[in-house]
DNA sequence: TATGAATGAGGCTTCATTCAT
DNA sequence: AATGAATGAAGCCTCATTCAT
């Protein structure tokens, strides 16, 4: 392993430790907001974490509020972008999409450390407008285009019925922030003896309830038969 | 009269003024927790909110995780406590029971800026782990002791599935406490221009849906008032 | 003696209660002075241990320092005030007058809470500048003057060696003065468990000791570097 | 050689700096400690005498009490450590010894600026129980051990009487307590007019007289017949 | 590039003193 | 004469950020 500085004149490792450290100090950020807030996180303990000095947190970026839009670009942005891109090139039925869609959040940042970032956002969004502004431009509109997009489609496919686009996104997404927020705070607490709950569960259930709610009146049904669990893919 | 009253009794203003100070000052700094938080609430502004100076705070409140804990005895645990008398002599059917405790919860803690405390709660939690515990003590356990007994007796007098009530309660209240916490975080954020929406009605439909989910199996109907979620199996 | 105050509009307890007021404050202040030290004395304190209010305490003395300045005076300007008149009138031998000024100090000051006031002062005279002036000029002088007289008597009437009078006066109470400042310190500190000394038996070798090193040289030897002390009385 | 030497050894004048600071910031701890005692010296000061800012403070000492701690260890306990290690080595007449053992801690704490620390020991320990906790077993009981030891080889190799070694060893270091800690208060107190003393002769005269007090009562005489030392309990 | 010593504004808390009652 | 609520200046300590090496 870690063969010898290669020759000439690349410095390998040297070169991928260099190119891995501000994906280091991000990871080491997010954890650490997640865990204590923004504010209360100290940027020495970021570049601790990360395994460098105070000042090499400064060389990449130039402030704990630039540090944290970071975050939010590397963690939640691109992988909203990518839904995008996955919708865009979507080609089945819009139920379809609409559920590959709210998975691929729950799993890519609710269920993940990332989703703690909302916890954090939350919390901070009225101290920081600055970072507030960020994330709503950031996070908020592209996942509520994203999803208003899906909506949409399937109503003008005549998929889904006519219900007001703008109100049905956050019923969307509730439960899975609500699921994400907790987990990372009340849950999280050390003397805060609640029961574990079986989150991917819940999520599926939620799914199907919503995705029921859009179905079309015909036959009169609203959920699905059994409640959920049973078909989900 | 006769006696000049002792200097104890009705100073005239200045007494007037001593007794409601505390008052003033826990609403000061429930507003001021909610909107920016415990740790970044510095306790001269609660002061100055109050209309006193920073030593007049200390005069009442030995230091400021004390003026949390009486903000959260004063805001959560006497509404809790009044629920629970309530609940103590309460003597018609068990679902009535539960609508009218979680509908006072809501109206006297969730749709009021007391609910905010939720949040910050969930915020800070990790930061500040005697605050932390305190707030489990004196509001989760009290409201999980009063929505489960609420809950047991349901079940004992026959009226309810004998569902695990431990694993019931958070269902109970999860949907208040989401849409409070967003009430006082992105919703109360001026650049979040997110639709309105009608709190009042979302919650009344989620008590009928929990309800619903509680009625025995008998003839298949989930109690709800319209019809329609009817033949959810 | 002390004709009890006149009747007609006397009221009294109420009327000895307020007379003694002042006296109450002042050994409230000059016992917590010599616990804490004067900085560390909260003047509230001091109203309290002599159940008055904060208030009461300034209608007495203008400020802290004033107060301190009169504990001086009650506790340690006094005494000497009394030793002085003594000494006055004192007739029989020159020996004896300065055991019996030195015993009087040890017993009305050295051996008292107010001994400790010499403690405070040696701990804060360099940040109170005012009060080390006042003490210097209240209490230094006048028993250097008081223990200096009875030296300068003693010589003149053929008593005592001609030795430099300013500097035997501090050698004559030194050992008092250490003593006293002991007994109010480390020996007071729950932490430090020193053996218990015989204090007045100390105090009386050390009067020997120094009233031995005054007598004429007849025979004996004055305490000299190399011989002795011998013959000390 | 090849390898470029690490940033650790030598960066340059930063590095002596960062070297020399912690006992720059000792020498300006203890000189205002001494100068206006612990609870009046303020941390700022302390830096500022050493040329630093507040903050740089913190970086070496993580409290003010912690500070003192750093002081009395290296002014106080180095020198008498060394004294013990002085002592278990010397080979001559236990009189020469104690004097040395005495000397050594006139000259190295007693008139040195440290000596001062007494006073303010003497003067705060009731107020900081944990520094005074620390200073008893981190300089009293050695210093006990330190002067009983040459006692009790003294007693052992039949040099001294059998006088009880743990009354005796306050007598030994008393005068030079007093001598130091009257140098730092009213000694310091430029309103005080006091003659000066010859502290040194004053401390040499002690030291023959309790020397003296501890020969055997073979023929000549250093100590009193009647008087105290003699007998001392 | 990387380091970590240095800074100084800022927040919590204390307390001598004032003053309306 | 007595009270005690109110004030605000200070003091300890933290931490984001800078910069010489």
């Amino acid at each position: 392993m870690s063969a010898p500085i290669p020759h000439t004149l690349s410095d390998g490792p040297r070169r991928r430790r260099k190119e891995a450290r501000p994906h280091e100090l991000l990871d080491a950020a997010m954890s650490l907001f997640v865990e204590k807030g923004f504010a209360a996180t100290r940027s020495e303990e970021v570049a601790a974490r990360a395994g460098v000095s105070k000042g090499t947190l400064y060389l990449y970026f130039p402030s704990k509020e630039d540090l944290f839009k970071a975050v939010i670009r590397t963690h939640l942005t691109a992988p909203i972008a990518e839904g995008q891109a996955r919708a865009d090139q979507f080609e089945g039925p819009s139920a379809e999409l609409l559920r590959s869609l709210i998975l691929m959040i729950w799993h890519h940042v609710g269920n993940t450390t990332a989703g703690g970032i909302c916890k954090v956002i939350m919390a901070e969004a009225r101290n920081f407008p600055e970072i507030a502004q960020f994330y709503v431009s950031e996070v908020i509109e592209p996942t509520h285009r994203l999803l208003a997009g899906a909506l949409k489609r399937g109503i003008e496919r005549g998929e889904f019925r006519a219900i007001p686009v703008d109100h049905a996104v956050p019923a969307l997404i509730a439960p899975a922030l609500l699921l994400t927020m907790h987990k990372h705070s009340v849950g999280a607490c050390p003397v805060c003896h609640e029961l574990p709950e079986d989150d991917d569960a819940a999520i599926l259930t939620h799914i199907d309830l919503v995705l029921g709610g859009l179905q079309l009146p015909t036959g009169g049904r609203l959920s699905t038969d059994k409640p959920g669990h049973g078909t989900v893919p």
